[in-house]
DNA sequence: AACATTTTAAATGTATACATTTAAAAGCGG
DNA sequence: CCGCTTTTAAATGTATACATTTAAAATGTT
Protein backbone atom coordinates (compact mmCIF):
# COMPACT_ATOMS: atom_id res chain seq x y z
CA UNK A 1 0.00 0.00 0.00
CA UNK A 2 1.15 3.80 -0.83
CA UNK A 3 -0.46 5.35 2.69
CA UNK A 4 2.64 3.92 4.22
CA UNK A 5 4.12 6.80 5.45
CA UNK A 6 6.92 6.30 8.64
CA UNK A 7 7.40 8.00 11.83
CA UNK A 8 10.52 9.13 10.43
CA UNK A 9 8.54 11.05 7.59
CA UNK A 10 6.00 12.12 9.58
CA UNK A 11 7.99 14.18 11.75
CA UNK A 12 10.65 15.57 9.32
CA UNK A 13 7.42 16.72 7.28
CA UNK A 14 6.65 18.59 10.46
CA UNK A 15 9.64 20.11 10.95
CA UNK A 16 10.01 21.03 7.33
CA UNK A 17 6.25 22.91 7.32
CA UNK A 18 7.08 24.46 10.38
CA UNK A 19 5.01 22.67 12.61
CA UNK A 20 6.94 23.19 15.59
CA UNK A 21 7.86 26.58 17.11
CA UNK A 22 11.33 27.44 16.08
CA UNK A 23 12.72 27.87 19.70
CA UNK A 24 10.92 24.81 20.85
CA UNK A 25 12.56 21.89 22.81
CA UNK A 26 11.74 18.54 20.95
CA UNK A 27 11.74 16.39 24.07
CA UNK A 28 11.76 12.84 23.26
CA UNK A 29 8.67 12.22 25.82
CA UNK A 30 6.90 14.99 23.81
CA UNK A 31 7.08 13.52 20.37
CA UNK A 32 6.17 10.35 21.66
CA UNK A 33 2.91 11.29 23.18
CA UNK A 34 2.22 13.42 20.12
CA UNK A 35 2.78 10.75 17.77
CA UNK A 36 1.53 7.83 19.68
CA UNK A 37 4.65 5.87 19.81
CA UNK A 38 7.14 5.26 22.81
CA UNK A 39 10.71 7.07 23.39
CA UNK A 40 12.68 4.23 21.71
CA UNK A 41 11.53 5.05 17.92
CA UNK A 42 11.52 8.43 18.82
CA UNK A 43 15.25 8.61 19.79
CA UNK A 44 16.39 6.71 16.55
CA UNK A 45 14.21 9.53 14.37
CA UNK A 46 15.94 12.08 16.16
CA UNK A 47 19.10 10.21 15.29
CA UNK A 48 18.53 10.24 11.60
CA UNK A 49 17.25 13.81 11.80
CA UNK A 50 20.56 15.11 13.87
CA UNK A 51 22.18 13.39 10.89
CA UNK A 52 20.46 15.58 8.31
CA UNK A 53 20.99 18.90 9.99
CA UNK A 54 17.52 19.17 10.96
CA UNK A 55 17.75 19.03 14.35
CA UNK A 56 20.92 19.93 17.08
CA UNK A 57 20.26 19.02 20.85
CA UNK A 58 16.85 18.70 20.61
CA UNK A 59 16.20 21.62 19.28
CA UNK A 60 15.17 22.40 15.17
CA UNK A 61 18.82 23.27 14.32
CA UNK A 62 19.09 26.74 12.73
CA UNK A 63 22.27 26.97 10.67
CA UNK A 64 23.81 30.59 10.83
CA UNK A 65 24.89 32.31 7.84
CA UNK A 66 28.37 30.98 8.75
CA UNK A 67 26.93 27.05 8.76
CA UNK A 68 24.92 27.54 5.52
CA UNK A 69 27.92 28.64 3.35
CA UNK A 70 29.95 25.48 5.34
CA UNK A 71 27.46 23.52 4.23
CA UNK A 72 27.13 24.68 0.59
CA UNK A 73 30.96 24.50 0.31
CA UNK A 74 30.00 20.86 0.54
CA UNK A 75 27.48 20.83 -1.90
CA UNK A 76 29.63 22.72 -4.40
CA UNK A 77 32.35 20.15 -3.60
CA UNK A 78 30.53 17.29 -4.77
CA UNK A 79 27.86 18.83 -7.67
CA UNK A 80 31.38 20.34 -9.52
CA UNK A 81 32.82 16.77 -8.83
CA UNK A 82 29.42 15.49 -11.16
CA UNK A 83 29.65 17.58 -13.32
CA UNK A 84 33.20 17.15 -14.64
CA UNK A 85 31.84 12.99 -14.65
CA UNK A 86 28.91 14.27 -16.59
CA UNK A 87 30.85 15.58 -19.19
CA UNK A 88 33.10 12.00 -19.49
CA UNK A 89 30.13 9.81 -19.10
CA UNK A 90 26.79 11.38 -20.29
CA UNK A 91 25.20 10.84 -23.61
CA UNK A 92 21.86 11.86 -25.20
CA UNK A 93 19.49 9.08 -22.80
CA UNK A 94 21.01 11.02 -19.70
CA UNK A 95 21.25 14.95 -21.27
CA UNK A 96 17.46 14.56 -22.66
CA UNK A 97 16.87 13.94 -18.61
CA UNK A 98 18.37 17.15 -17.75
CA UNK A 99 16.66 18.85 -20.84
CA UNK A 100 13.47 17.75 -19.81
CA UNK A 101 13.30 18.60 -15.84
CA UNK A 102 14.22 21.78 -17.18
CA UNK A 103 11.29 22.53 -19.75
CA UNK A 104 9.23 20.84 -16.70
CA UNK A 105 10.51 23.64 -14.42
CA UNK A 106 9.81 26.29 -16.89
CA UNK A 107 6.29 25.46 -17.05
CA UNK A 108 4.71 24.00 -13.72
CA UNK A 109 3.51 25.93 -10.78
CA UNK A 110 6.01 26.31 -8.22
CA UNK A 111 5.39 22.66 -6.69
CA UNK A 112 6.38 21.34 -10.41
CA UNK A 113 9.01 23.61 -10.35
CA UNK A 114 10.67 22.94 -7.31
CA UNK A 115 10.73 19.04 -7.80
CA UNK A 116 11.95 19.35 -11.28
CA UNK A 117 14.75 21.42 -10.09
CA UNK A 118 15.53 18.75 -7.51
CA UNK A 119 15.70 16.39 -10.21
CA UNK A 120 18.31 18.34 -12.45
CA UNK A 121 20.43 18.36 -9.33
CA UNK A 122 19.87 14.40 -8.36
CA UNK A 123 20.22 13.62 -11.99
CA UNK A 124 23.71 15.36 -12.22
CA UNK A 125 25.37 13.95 -8.89
CA UNK A 126 23.91 10.48 -10.78
CA UNK A 127 27.00 10.66 -12.82
CA UNK A 128 29.44 10.11 -10.09
CA UNK A 129 28.20 6.79 -9.82
CA UNK A 130 29.13 7.01 -6.01
CA UNK A 131 26.72 5.76 -3.55
CA UNK A 132 29.19 7.12 -0.86
CA UNK A 133 29.03 10.30 -2.02
CA UNK A 134 25.08 10.02 -3.29
CA UNK A 135 24.24 9.48 0.90
CA UNK A 136 26.67 12.51 1.72
CA UNK A 137 24.81 14.48 -0.93
CA UNK A 138 21.27 13.04 0.25
CA UNK A 139 22.31 14.24 3.60
CA UNK A 140 21.90 17.68 2.48
CA UNK A 141 18.90 17.36 1.37
CA UNK A 142 16.74 19.14 4.03
CA UNK A 143 19.17 21.90 3.97
CA UNK A 144 18.96 22.05 -0.24
CA UNK A 145 15.11 21.84 0.06
CA UNK A 146 14.69 24.82 2.35
CA UNK A 147 16.95 26.74 0.06
CA UNK A 148 15.34 25.65 -3.56
CA UNK A 149 11.95 26.74 -2.05
CA UNK A 150 13.50 29.86 -1.51
CA UNK A 151 14.82 30.39 -4.99
CA UNK A 152 11.46 29.24 -6.20
CA UNK A 153 9.08 31.51 -3.84
CA UNK A 154 11.34 34.79 -4.67
CA UNK A 155 11.90 33.82 -8.04
CA UNK A 156 15.61 34.38 -8.04
CA UNK A 157 16.22 35.70 -11.44
CA UNK A 158 18.01 33.41 -14.42
CA UNK A 159 17.52 30.38 -12.69
CA UNK A 160 16.65 28.55 -15.02
CA UNK A 161 18.71 29.79 -17.78
CA UNK A 162 21.65 28.53 -15.67
CA UNK A 163 20.66 25.24 -15.75
CA UNK A 164 20.83 25.29 -19.22
CA UNK A 165 24.57 27.08 -19.59
CA UNK A 166 25.29 24.03 -17.45
CA UNK A 167 23.40 21.71 -19.72
CA UNK A 168 25.53 23.15 -23.01
CA UNK A 169 29.25 23.31 -21.00
CA UNK A 170 28.31 19.61 -20.48
CA UNK A 171 27.53 19.07 -24.09
CA UNK A 172 30.48 20.94 -25.11
CA UNK A 173 32.87 18.44 -23.41
CA UNK A 174 33.70 21.54 -21.08
CA UNK A 175 34.59 20.44 -17.95
CA UNK A 176 36.07 23.45 -16.74
CA UNK A 177 33.49 25.57 -17.99
CA UNK A 178 30.78 23.27 -16.73
CA UNK A 179 32.39 23.36 -13.06
CA UNK A 180 32.30 27.25 -13.34
CA UNK A 181 28.89 27.25 -13.87
CA UNK A 182 27.33 25.21 -11.46
CA UNK A 183 30.05 26.91 -8.84
CA UNK A 184 28.80 30.29 -9.54
CA UNK A 185 24.99 28.61 -10.21
CA UNK A 186 25.35 27.42 -6.73
CA UNK A 187 26.70 30.69 -4.87
CA UNK A 188 24.22 32.86 -6.57
CA UNK A 189 21.75 30.38 -4.86
CA UNK A 190 23.10 30.94 -1.18
CA UNK A 191 23.67 34.32 -1.55
CA UNK A 192 20.15 35.09 -2.52
CA UNK A 193 19.22 32.99 -0.15
CA UNK A 194 20.96 34.48 3.04
CA UNK A 195 19.47 37.68 1.51
CA UNK A 196 16.50 36.74 2.11
CA UNK A 197 16.77 35.29 5.60
CA UNK B 1 40.16 10.85 34.54
CA UNK B 2 41.97 9.47 31.93
CA UNK B 3 41.59 5.72 31.30
CA UNK B 4 37.79 6.10 31.04
CA UNK B 5 36.60 4.35 27.91
CA UNK B 6 33.77 4.49 25.95
CA UNK B 7 31.87 1.67 25.02
CA UNK B 8 32.01 2.83 21.55
CA UNK B 9 35.76 2.86 21.32
CA UNK B 10 35.81 -0.28 23.28
CA UNK B 11 33.73 -1.98 20.25
CA UNK B 12 35.79 0.27 17.59
CA UNK B 13 38.87 -1.20 18.93
CA UNK B 14 37.88 -4.71 19.01
CA UNK B 15 36.65 -4.12 15.80
CA UNK B 16 39.52 -2.98 14.38
CA UNK B 17 42.08 -5.60 16.22
CA UNK B 18 40.17 -8.20 14.83
CA UNK B 19 38.85 -9.51 17.85
CA UNK B 20 35.76 -10.62 15.99
CA UNK B 21 35.31 -13.43 13.62
CA UNK B 22 35.08 -12.08 10.23
CA UNK B 23 32.32 -13.90 9.01
CA UNK B 24 30.46 -13.56 12.53
CA UNK B 25 27.22 -11.97 13.25
CA UNK B 26 27.51 -9.19 15.97
CA UNK B 27 24.18 -9.40 17.73
CA UNK B 28 23.02 -7.24 20.01
CA UNK B 29 22.47 -9.52 22.66
CA UNK B 30 25.90 -11.57 22.11
CA UNK B 31 27.74 -7.86 22.43
CA UNK B 32 25.46 -6.84 25.08
CA UNK B 33 26.71 -9.89 26.94
CA UNK B 34 30.05 -9.07 26.10
CA UNK B 35 30.38 -6.08 27.16
CA UNK B 36 28.04 -6.33 30.28
CA UNK B 37 26.08 -3.82 29.12
CA UNK B 38 22.00 -3.64 27.77
CA UNK B 39 20.78 -3.94 24.26
CA UNK B 40 20.17 -0.15 24.53
CA UNK B 41 23.77 1.50 24.58
CA UNK B 42 24.57 -1.61 22.30
CA UNK B 43 22.53 -0.13 19.47
CA UNK B 44 23.40 2.85 19.83
CA UNK B 45 26.92 2.27 19.18
CA UNK B 46 26.11 -0.15 16.22
CA UNK B 47 24.30 3.08 14.44
CA UNK B 48 27.62 4.87 14.94
CA UNK B 49 29.89 2.29 13.82
CA UNK B 50 27.46 1.64 10.72
CA UNK B 51 28.08 5.53 10.24
CA UNK B 52 31.92 4.65 9.88
CA UNK B 53 31.63 1.84 7.54
CA UNK B 54 33.47 -0.69 10.23
CA UNK B 55 29.52 -2.41 10.52
CA UNK B 56 26.50 -3.20 7.94
CA UNK B 57 23.71 -5.46 9.44
CA UNK B 58 25.26 -6.61 11.93
CA UNK B 59 28.36 -7.65 10.20
CA UNK B 60 31.94 -6.06 9.88
CA UNK B 61 31.27 -4.93 6.81
CA UNK B 62 34.25 -6.09 4.24
CA UNK B 63 34.22 -3.64 1.48
CA UNK B 64 34.80 -4.50 -2.15
CA UNK B 65 37.85 -3.53 -3.84
CA UNK B 66 34.97 -1.61 -5.89
CA UNK B 67 33.62 -0.13 -2.22
CA UNK B 68 37.08 0.87 -1.48
CA UNK B 69 37.59 2.62 -4.80
CA UNK B 70 34.50 4.66 -3.62
CA UNK B 71 35.38 5.63 -0.43
CA UNK B 72 38.72 6.90 -1.67
CA UNK B 73 37.25 8.55 -4.64
CA UNK B 74 35.74 10.53 -1.83
CA UNK B 75 38.87 11.08 0.74
CA UNK B 76 40.65 12.15 -2.80
CA UNK B 77 38.00 14.87 -3.76
CA UNK B 78 38.37 16.40 -0.48
CA UNK B 79 41.88 16.56 0.56
CA UNK B 80 42.29 17.91 -3.23
CA UNK B 81 40.07 20.53 -1.52
CA UNK B 82 42.16 20.70 1.04
CA UNK B 83 45.52 21.59 -0.75
CA UNK B 84 43.86 23.76 -2.71
CA UNK B 85 43.34 26.12 0.42
CA UNK B 86 46.22 25.22 2.33
CA UNK B 87 48.20 27.06 -0.80
CA UNK B 88 46.07 29.98 -0.27
CA UNK B 89 45.80 30.14 3.65
CA UNK B 90 48.80 27.93 4.87
CA UNK B 91 51.86 30.13 6.66
CA UNK B 92 55.04 29.05 8.54
CA UNK B 93 53.46 27.86 11.46
CA UNK B 94 51.72 25.46 9.31
CA UNK B 95 54.00 24.42 6.92
CA UNK B 96 55.97 23.48 9.85
CA UNK B 97 53.66 21.18 11.55
CA UNK B 98 53.48 19.33 8.56
CA UNK B 99 57.15 19.06 7.89
CA UNK B 100 57.31 17.91 11.58
CA UNK B 101 55.03 15.18 10.84
CA UNK B 102 57.28 14.44 8.33
CA UNK B 103 60.50 14.04 10.58
CA UNK B 104 58.69 12.40 12.81
CA UNK B 105 57.17 9.42 10.14
CA UNK B 106 60.96 8.98 9.20
CA UNK B 107 62.40 8.33 12.28
CA UNK B 108 60.18 6.42 14.30
CA UNK B 109 58.65 2.41 14.57
CA UNK B 110 55.45 1.64 12.84
CA UNK B 111 53.49 3.19 15.73
CA UNK B 112 55.17 6.69 15.38
CA UNK B 113 55.15 6.75 11.73
CA UNK B 114 50.92 5.73 11.11
CA UNK B 115 50.48 8.20 13.79
CA UNK B 116 52.19 11.03 12.17
CA UNK B 117 51.35 10.11 8.75
CA UNK B 118 47.46 10.21 10.24
CA UNK B 119 48.46 13.87 11.44
CA UNK B 120 49.69 15.01 8.35
CA UNK B 121 46.36 14.46 6.05
CA UNK B 122 44.61 15.72 9.30
CA UNK B 123 46.70 18.82 9.37
CA UNK B 124 46.11 19.43 5.40
CA UNK B 125 41.76 18.67 5.63
CA UNK B 126 42.24 21.51 8.79
CA UNK B 127 42.74 23.81 5.89
CA UNK B 128 39.70 23.90 4.59
CA UNK B 129 38.27 25.08 8.07
CA UNK B 130 34.83 23.50 7.51
CA UNK B 131 33.74 21.56 10.19
CA UNK B 132 30.54 19.68 8.07
CA UNK B 133 33.37 18.64 5.56
CA UNK B 134 36.02 17.64 8.62
CA UNK B 135 33.17 15.29 10.22
CA UNK B 136 32.37 13.82 6.78
CA UNK B 137 36.20 13.34 6.13
CA UNK B 138 36.34 11.77 10.11
CA UNK B 139 33.80 9.07 8.92
CA UNK B 140 36.66 7.67 6.90
CA UNK B 141 38.61 7.32 9.85
CA UNK B 142 38.24 3.74 9.80
CA UNK B 143 38.70 3.18 6.37
CA UNK B 144 41.68 5.35 6.39
CA UNK B 145 43.47 3.44 9.26
CA UNK B 146 43.32 0.02 8.18
CA UNK B 147 45.00 1.49 4.58
CA UNK B 148 47.41 3.13 6.57
CA UNK B 149 48.25 0.46 8.58
CA UNK B 150 48.86 -1.85 5.24
CA UNK B 151 50.85 0.90 3.72
CA UNK B 152 53.47 1.11 6.28
CA UNK B 153 53.70 -2.49 7.46
CA UNK B 154 54.37 -3.47 4.03
CA UNK B 155 56.37 -0.47 3.31
CA UNK B 156 55.34 1.19 0.39
CA UNK B 157 57.83 2.66 -1.70
CA UNK B 158 58.67 6.88 -1.95
CA UNK B 159 55.54 7.40 1.16
CA UNK B 160 57.34 9.88 2.91
CA UNK B 161 58.90 11.77 -0.40
CA UNK B 162 55.72 11.87 -1.40
CA UNK B 163 54.49 13.73 1.40
CA UNK B 164 57.27 16.08 0.77
CA UNK B 165 56.61 16.78 -2.56
CA UNK B 166 52.84 17.59 -1.20
CA UNK B 167 54.61 20.17 1.28
CA UNK B 168 56.89 21.45 -1.28
CA UNK B 169 54.02 21.90 -3.89
CA UNK B 170 52.00 24.00 -1.07
CA UNK B 171 55.06 26.25 -0.44
CA UNK B 172 55.25 27.39 -4.32
CA UNK B 173 51.80 28.06 -4.11
CA UNK B 174 51.01 25.72 -7.07
CA UNK B 175 47.60 24.73 -6.24
CA UNK B 176 47.14 22.46 -9.46
CA UNK B 177 50.37 20.52 -9.04
CA UNK B 178 49.05 20.31 -5.06
CA UNK B 179 46.58 18.92 -6.16
CA UNK B 180 47.68 16.41 -8.33
CA UNK B 181 50.35 15.03 -6.08
CA UNK B 182 48.06 14.52 -3.11
CA UNK B 183 45.80 12.72 -6.18
CA UNK B 184 48.31 10.75 -7.15
CA UNK B 185 49.86 9.88 -3.49
CA UNK B 186 46.38 8.28 -2.67
CA UNK B 187 45.53 6.63 -5.79
CA UNK B 188 49.09 4.84 -4.68
CA UNK B 189 48.05 3.94 -1.11
CA UNK B 190 44.61 2.27 -2.68
CA UNK B 191 46.28 0.31 -5.46
CA UNK B 192 49.28 -0.53 -3.31
CA UNK B 193 46.50 -2.11 -0.39
CA UNK B 194 44.30 -3.44 -2.96
CA UNK B 195 46.99 -5.54 -4.01
CA UNK B 196 48.22 -6.91 -0.68
CA UNK B 197 44.26 -7.95 -0.30
C1' DA C 1 16.95 42.69 45.07
C1' DA C 2 21.00 39.85 43.89
C1' DC C 3 23.45 35.89 44.68
C1' DA C 4 24.38 31.29 46.38
C1' DT C 5 22.51 26.90 48.01
C1' DT C 6 19.29 23.46 48.32
C1' DT C 7 15.34 21.06 46.58
C1' DT C 8 12.43 19.28 43.08
C1' DA C 9 11.17 18.14 38.62
C1' DA C 10 12.01 16.88 34.10
C1' DA C 11 14.95 15.13 30.67
C1' DT C 12 18.04 11.65 28.95
C1' DG C 13 20.50 7.12 29.81
C1' DT C 14 19.98 2.32 30.73
C1' DA C 15 17.77 -2.13 31.68
C1' DT C 16 14.26 -5.25 30.78
C1' DA C 17 9.88 -7.28 29.27
C1' DC C 18 6.96 -8.05 25.54
C1' DA C 19 5.69 -7.91 20.23
C1' DT C 20 6.83 -8.59 15.68
C1' DT C 21 9.65 -9.93 12.16
C1' DT C 22 13.00 -12.82 10.04
C1' DA C 23 15.40 -16.71 9.19
C1' DA C 24 16.68 -21.26 10.31
C1' DA C 25 15.20 -25.96 11.19
C1' DA C 26 12.01 -29.61 10.86
C1' DG C 27 8.66 -32.15 8.64
C1' DC C 28 6.07 -33.63 4.49
C1' DG C 29 4.69 -34.70 -0.52
C1' DG C 30 6.39 -35.37 -4.95
C1' DC D 1 16.66 -36.55 -2.58
C1' DC D 2 14.76 -32.06 -3.72
C1' DG D 3 11.56 -28.53 -3.18
C1' DC D 4 7.68 -26.75 -0.52
C1' DT D 5 5.16 -25.74 3.68
C1' DT D 6 4.98 -25.44 8.61
C1' DT D 7 7.02 -24.87 12.95
C1' DT D 8 10.25 -23.04 16.17
C1' DA D 9 13.81 -20.13 17.67
C1' DA D 10 16.38 -16.15 17.58
C1' DA D 11 16.95 -11.54 16.29
C1' DT D 12 15.30 -6.90 16.00
C1' DG D 13 11.49 -3.52 17.09
C1' DT D 14 8.82 -1.34 20.63
C1' DA D 15 7.08 -0.21 25.25
C1' DT D 16 7.95 0.69 29.84
C1' DA D 17 10.21 0.97 34.37
C1' DC D 18 14.03 2.54 36.82
C1' DA D 19 18.69 5.31 37.32
C1' DT D 20 21.29 9.18 36.55
C1' DT D 21 22.07 13.54 34.98
C1' DT D 22 20.79 18.16 34.09
C1' DA D 23 18.36 22.16 34.57
C1' DA D 24 14.83 24.76 36.66
C1' DA D 25 12.47 26.40 40.76
C1' DA D 26 12.39 27.57 45.46
C1' DT D 27 14.43 29.03 49.57
C1' DG D 28 17.52 31.48 52.40
C1' DT D 29 21.37 34.92 53.25
C1' DT D 30 23.63 39.31 52.68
Amino acid sequence: MSGNISLYEKIREDILNRRFDEEEKLTEVKLAKLYGVSRTPIREVLKQLEFEYLIKNGHIYKPSPEDYRNLFEMRILIETHAVEKAVLLYGKEDMNALKQSIERAKEGPEEETLSANKFFHEKLVEAIRNPFLSETYERLNSVIYFFSRTVVEKQRPNLIEEHEEVVEAIEERNGEKAKRLIRLHLEKDLEFTLYYM
